[in-house]
Order: structure tokens, then sequence, then C-alpha cells
DNA sequence: ATACGATGGG
DNA sequence: CCCATCGTAT
């Protein structure tokens, strides 16, 4: 495939440093492939080939034999010949996290609530929408694509999958291991690719050659002059640098259809707005269970009270506002423009703080006869909102 | 209610610096409350007032709407007006621990053994007493007052708990809180408030009027200038100082009524006493019980020794005196008058291990065919003891 | 199989 | 004193 004009102007490259194609544009047997093979004159253009073709390609799959969409450096004598790409560019959808503890912990926040669920990719966020199984709460993950390392998504995408084995597949990352998602237009699987953390091996272009000259195929192969290394991009000290990837696991989960339930989402005001340290929420959703099954938030301008009534006897905490807290995360902001009083399902509340690893505030957003709304905010790029519905005060019901 | 003179003399305020009562005594409609309403002539006053009413009701209860026990400051446009002060004085018992955990641990050394016991007041100490289920141990509780930071009871009081329901509410109470103890006379339940450490504002009296300003009732409504605020006292450098809590847990107990079967607790003069580390006590009872289910335990002049046998083997445990070890917490103190040797279940030994956690060191009493006590001793104030007859020895069954 | 509590280690 | 891992209990 042709470099054309503009993208040799983006990867500010002369066409005359290039030597086009050698194939012509092609469709591979499987998947809507195609294959590039771009000859750069000298290294420099090699580095800005591959600044290029990581902008826009973050991700590039490990090596399969006979595998597609590997990038091949074919032949370098050394880093002073043209060397040669084949750049796969089937990929439809890709996104890397290098917190994937992010994306396993989500997992697990929606995982006892959900069964199945749509992951949507579109060009600016991944999003899950889902009612939990029994149909009472609904719960809402967005990931902007600005808090991923890289983001490309050629076209908007709904993946069906299962969150149980999700799960499974997202305990075989390690905490500190980035996460990368990979799913093509017409797949039926989502692939995710864990690297382990500080287990890539930085080199320059000139070591990313010697190196690639270790992973040579064995001697007298037909292929012993065919180079392959996995990289991936970084930058260091401001300069571009690949990253020969050591540990690279990957993972494909079968997908499935599903059907996406348009749900309503109302974007109310809210009447009171609660922000508390997450951690501190849970311990009293848990707390509050010991006692009934049934929790009141009543939210006035002396605060927050938590209140819970059983066979035991009663539970009742109060949180004031403090908002000048010495640490951010434990500051509890109160605004409010009249008071509430809501009762919920404990047991739902309950499955909601799985959610609490993820970030050291919750806000709770309520107002009279309308869904509370337990929002975990997700670095500066992301959330996942509960929703439920208030029990019916039982007054009214004697109506 | 007018403040006698001699209660005036104890806040060390003259009688002329108070508005004397507004509000004649009264009844509230729940509890046998009694309100006061006292004025103030200026801050230092409120002060000495504060001090003096924290010094005998520690604990003020959360607002409630039309609740009873709060304490109102009544329009204070500054803190150079008067204030006025409405106490609750109906409390018959009240008491607060800063260590919470002793509170938690008791009962956690307890539930085990026992499923229902009364907490008996009075003036001087909390106890509790009780046979375990199946009768064969007896388990003694002793807190003086002394080692509480407040303490108050008008008359004996016997409070019939199960100990299963406190302990799931204490768990409710973090490591680190406070907690107060509070029941009246006529209730039928125990109120347990958990204040969180760190959490608290402190506010000079200053700040404390601000901060009450900010607290104040939606504009327009009946009770905007009626100011309340929860509070509780501290000294902080020297100075009185108010202190706004942000974090109170408040969760009540539900009481029973409990046969306190009078407990003829001998107070001996034991042959042997031993005083040794909790928790090596603690681990040989654990190690013992992997060889048997009953232990020896022999103090002669080499010693105490520690003795089981069973199908796997025998185990033996001699610890020998050592008065003088580095720290207080190791030493081994053997008192005898003579030797004794008697056997016990050690199924009940474990049971009073659960309490090892309520201090370094435990000190047996034995001597020969009387039941051993097992005693924690709880800070300077307070113990707990368990009382465990010995198994008849075979060979006088025999005869 | 999953979910919570308890315990042990940093 | 908090976290993580293990073990139990549903």
């Amino acid at each position: 495939m042709r470099l054309s004009t503009n993208e040799c102007r983006k990867v500010n490259l002369q066409p005359s440093n290039l030597l086009q194609p050698r194939c012509p544009r092609s469709r591979a047997s499987r998947g809507g492939e195609e294959g590039r093979t771009i000859e750069a004159r000298n290294p420099l253009n090699l580095a800005q080939l591959a600044t290029w073709y990581i902008s826009t390609n973050p991700y590039i799959p490990a090596s399969k034999p006979g595998g597609r969409g590997l990038p091949q450096i074919l032949s370098p004598r050394s880093v002073h010949s043209p060397t040669y790409y084949r750049l796969s560019i089937a990929t439809m959808f890709e996104a890397r996290l290098t917190s994937g503890k992010i994306l396993k912990q989500l997992i697990e926040a929606l995982k006892d609530l959900v069964q199945e669920a749509n992951i949507d990719c579109s060009d600016d966020e991944i999003s899950i929408q889902a009612m939990d199984n029994s149909h009472v709460s609904l719960v809402a993950v967005s990931l902007r694509s600005g808090g991923f390392d890289h983001f490309r998504c050629d076209r908007p995408l709904s993946l069906g999958f299962n969150a149980t084995n999700m799960g499974k597949i997202l305990k075989c990352a390690g905490n500190e291991d980035a996460i990368t998602l990979k799913a093509e237009d017409d797949g039926d699987s989502l692939s995710m690719v864990f690297e382990g953390p500080n287990q890539d091996r930085i080199a320059d272009f000139g070591e990313f050659a010697r190196g690639a000259r270790g992973s040579d195929s064995p001697p007298g192969s037909r292929r012993e002059k065919c180079w392959k290394i996995d990289f991936n991009f970084a930058t260091m000290r401001g300069v571009g640098v690949l990253v020969v990837i050591f540990d690279r696991k990957i993972y494909e989960l079968k997908l499935m259809d599903i059907d996406s339930e348009q749900l309503g989402i109302p974007d109310t005001d809210y009447k009171v707005t609660i922000q508390m340290p997450s951690g501190e929420f849970q311990r009293i959703i848990r707390d509050m269970q010991v006692l009934g099954d049934t929790l009141s938030i009543s939210c006035t301008k002396e605060g927050v009270k938590f209140g819970v009534q059983g066979d035991l006897g009663t539970g009742n905490v109060l949180i004031r506002q403090n908002a000048h807290a010495e640490k951010d995360e434990d500051r509890v902001m109160i605004e409010m423009e009249e008071p509430v009083e809501l009762t919920f399902a404990l047991r739902y509340l309950n499955f909601f703080t799985k959610a609490t690893n993820l970030g050291p505030t919750v806000i709770l957003n309520m107002s009279p006869d309308v869904p509370i709304v337990v929002e975990y905010p997700i670095g500066e790029t992301g959330h996942i909102k509960y929703y439920l519905a208030p029990k019916i005060d039982e007054d009214e019901d004697e109506d």
C-alpha cells in the first residue's frame, strides 16, 4: 500500500526517501487484513516510520507462525540498510492501559451484578451499560480514550462479553501488568494482552536492530533472513525508543451477541450530592448489613445520616461536611438544594461497594423518588456509576 | 433547672455570671428527661458550663427531630452574647472508653463461652459474671470506673445482653474508636456510640460559634434562630475546647431480662500464683490441643509444667521462674505455698485464651481440688477472670 | 463456585 | 494500622 502524500507529511518524510510499495494492495486470506511493505532509505526514516506506525496502531500482536499483522523487518543487514516493513492495519479496536489493574477492578466491580454486557467502543470512549441480573439496579461504566496510553477505534463496535469469564481471564493478569484490548470488526473474540512491568528491555534503534538479529530464525531455515521482532513504543528522555517486550501473555475471550436494551439513564440534576471517602462508605454499608437489609440515607444541613433498623437493634452513622480535611481523599463535601431522605436495599448497595478499590472517593447523588447514583470516579478519565431505585415509603404504600 | 450554688462552685462560676433559668423544670414527653436552659454572660462562662456539662454528661446524643437530650445553643449572635444551653440529664448510665478496642476484645473474649449475660453497672465499676453455656466454667469481668474517660451511673443497673449480637455491633466500631455506652434506667436498649479518631474538628469557642452559624436551619423556618451543634469536650494544650464531632456512629442494642443467678465466686487464697506472658500461655494451650484434650498443670519448685498425652504422643512444656526479664511482660513469676498438680479440659482453656489480646500478661491461680482462675488484667483498672474446675483424678475416680 | 470474614505479614 | 492472601461458609 502506497503511503499517501498526506501520510508522508504526518511522518515528516519526503516521499522520495521511501522506496514505495513492493507489494500491491492486497487482502490476506483471513480477516480483512492488509499488508504493507514499506522500505525506508535509512534508519532515520525507519524511526519515523515506526513512530507513525505506532501512533496509529499502538499494539503490534505477537508473532505466530503463519500469523498475520506482524510487523516484520525483512533482511535488515544493518540498521543502515533499507528496511522493509509490513504493517497490519486490520485492527478495528485497540486500547492499551498501563494500569491494567483498573480493568481488573472494573470487571470485579461488575461481575457480581451483571452476567453479560456489551463493551461499546467508540472513538472517544469505552462504555458499558447494563442492568443487573434481576433488573433492579443499573450500572454504567465509561473510560474515555484519553485515559489510555493508546487508543484506536476505527468504527463503533459492540463487544458482548460474559463478565464472569472475563473476570477469570483478567485474574491471569498481574496487578502491575499493562493490558491491551484488541478486537476486529468482524471478530468473535476479544484479545487481551498482558505485559508485565519492568520486563521490557529498552533499546534504541541501534540496539533494536541488534536485538532483532538475536531473535533470528534457526540457521539454515528458509526464513533465516527474515527478521521478526515484537515491539512496543515508548518515549524516553524525549527520544523515541523501541521497547522489546519480553513478557507477553495473550488471551482471547470469546464474544457473544447481546441485545443492548437501550437504557434510559436520566442525566438529572440532583438535590443532593455527597462526596465522601469510598472506603468509609464501604464500611458503613458493610456495618449496616449486620443489623438489617434496608438503609435510609438522609441528607440535611447537619450532614448525611445513614440509618438501619433490625431485630438486634438500630444503627445510625452521621457524616458531616468536612471540606478541608488534610488529604483530598478524606474530604466530605455535601451540596444540598433541599433535604432528601430515601431508603435502599443494602444488598445492592453492597454490590456497588465492590468498586471501592477503583478510587479513594465515592459520590452519591440523590433526589426524592428517583434512583440514587453511586459514582466512583476512575482517575480523571472515567467512572463507574450505579443506579438504584429507592424503596417505596411505607406510608405511600398505604395510600 | 436552676444551677445550685454547689454546682456553680464546681464549675467555678459565680452564680451572678449566669442568667438563671428561662425554662422551668420540666419533663420531656419521653423517658424522664429534664431540660435545662442556662444562659451564660460570656464565652468563658460558656466554656465553664461546657466543662461542667461534659464532666457529668459526656455523651450528647445526635439530634433527632423532636428528639431529646440535645444541647442547643439558642441565638448566639456571637460568642460574646449570652448563650442558652439546654442540657439532658436523663441518662442513668454513661461510660466512655477512649480505647474502644478494649470493649471489642472483651466481648470477643466472652462470646464463645457465654451467650447471654448481664452488664452490672454501679457507681464504681462495670461488671459481668456468667457461666458458660454448658455450665462448666465461669467468667467474671470488671472494669472500674477509674478506667473510663467519663463515668456516670446514677443508680445500679443490670443490662441483659446477647453476646453474639453485641459482638456484631462492636465489629462496627473501628479499633481506634472511642466507645461510649449509655443506658437509661427504664430503657430496653443499650446505646453504643463510636467516635472515630482524628476525625473531630477542633474549634475554640469562637470557631465553634461560627461553625454553629453554618448549621443554621433553612431561612424562613420557625427555627431559624435555633442553633444546634453536636459536640464533645476535650482539653487541648491545657485549654478547654469544644470538639465538633465529624464522624459519629450510634448503635442501639436491644436488651433482655436475664436471670442473674448469683454466682458464688470464692475469693480464696491460692496455693500457687503464676504470672506469665499471655501470648506464651496461648501458644502452649494451642499446641497442647494438637496432642490431646486434657492438660495437666503442675507447679513445683522447678517451675510450671504443662503436660498432655494423646494417641500421637505426649507433650511437655516447662516454664521456669524468670522474674527479671528485660521487659515486664516477658517475666514469669511463680509464687508457691505448696506444689499443686491439676488437670483441665483444654477445650475451655482454649476459650479463655481468646482474652490474650487484652493484655501482655496472664495470671493463673491454683489450689488443689478447686477451680483454676485464669486472670487477664486489663490495664490498671480491670480484669477478666475465668474459672474452671479441675478434672477429677482418675485414681480418685476409681476410689 | 463464589463471597465474605479472619488472620498474618509488611 | 492497612492490605493481601487464605480459609470457610453459603
